[in-house]
DNA sequence: TATTGTTATACTCTATAACTATA
DNA sequence: TATAGTTATAGAGTATAACAATA
């Protein structure tokens, strides 16, 4: 059981604190301008930012909306590949769980063979749900790159792709 | 003056707990395959990785160097003018230069005509310090980048920065 | 012994709000 | 009254480490 209830509250995770102008006239930026690090940071700032407003109904943050749709998309996960999977430790993936199964979201079920362990599905309710909030966030990304056309869209998801996946260029 | 010194320690503020592959075979990652936002994340999990294993000589990270920068190319920032340039709260803003001046890297100075302000201003010790480790930040942001190309490379950040400029394009 | 999930604990980051001293 | 800097406080997020049950 998780120490404090936190899927209770309507109010998202991250405050939203106003809008942040990622470059202002009259600055210097020095260095920063030509990292493709900072421009990065910028990118995401931007991004997060228009993410939980659009998403705060549900009260969905970046990382509960990850796990849900890895779990939706990959059944009978354990605890700790879920966590392996989205990069934070088993301890950060109990958590969210937690918070999960409180919102009704994801259910722990008994696995099979292992009685230390759990299966992750989705309820009725969060697939339902999963599929409310995939509209949301894909309108919210939609909406955040409409100033780019469809090929530099296409462009920047392959490139970042591409720079994530480091050296070894298998994706 | 800060409540606890944190400019003491060797170790950066930020664990960096291991390797973490940000798409794994094996695993369906549904929605979030198409999202620029997921990709963004994505890139820079990959990328602050490398930043803090890169500077943690000096135990500099992401926002301690983008407001040594910021104060160097814009030498006598207010406190608040500085939190807006960074997109911080006044209240982190003082800490974040509370930490920089306990490394020694920046200084309060009194501002002329207003007796509430001070003007920021790099030491000696701070200009010689952001040389150095603005050739270490250019030399991993490159390597991170290593395996694109001059031309994707160039691409990427213009899109970056087009993106995080919002519909209002002019940057 | 190793692994799964859990809990305890701590630390970073950042925000809001109240306070002070000036303006 | 408003502003600059500061401080107090709180909360999210995430890490490490120890623990119980099971493998």
């Amino acid at each position: 059981m998780p120490r404090t209830p936190k899927a209770d509250d309507l109010y998202p995770a991250v405050a939203p604190s106003g809008h942040f102008n990622p470059h202002l006239a009259d600055v210097e930026y020095g260095a920063l301008d030509g990292l493709v690090g900072y421009a990065v940071r910028r990118a995401q700032l931007h991004i997060y930012e228009d993410f939980v407003r659009s998403l705060q109904t549900w009260n969905i943050t970046p990382p509960r909306f990850s796990a849900m749709t890895v779990i939706a998309h990959n059944p009978n996960l354990k605890l700790t590949e879920l966590a392996n999977i989205l990069g934070v430790a088993r301890s950060g993936a109990v958590l969210l769980v937690d918070t999960l199964e409180d919102m009704g979201m994801v259910e722990r079920q008994p696995a099979p063979k292992d009685k230390r362990a759990f299966r992750l599905v989705l309820t009725a309710k969060g697939a339902t749900t999963l599929d409310e909030i995939t509209r949301a966030v894909t309108a919210h990304d939609a909406r955040v790159t409409a100033h780019l056309s469809t090929d530099e869209r296409q462009t920047l998801l392959a490139l970042l792709n591409k720079l994530a996946s480091g050296p070894n260029s298998a994706s």
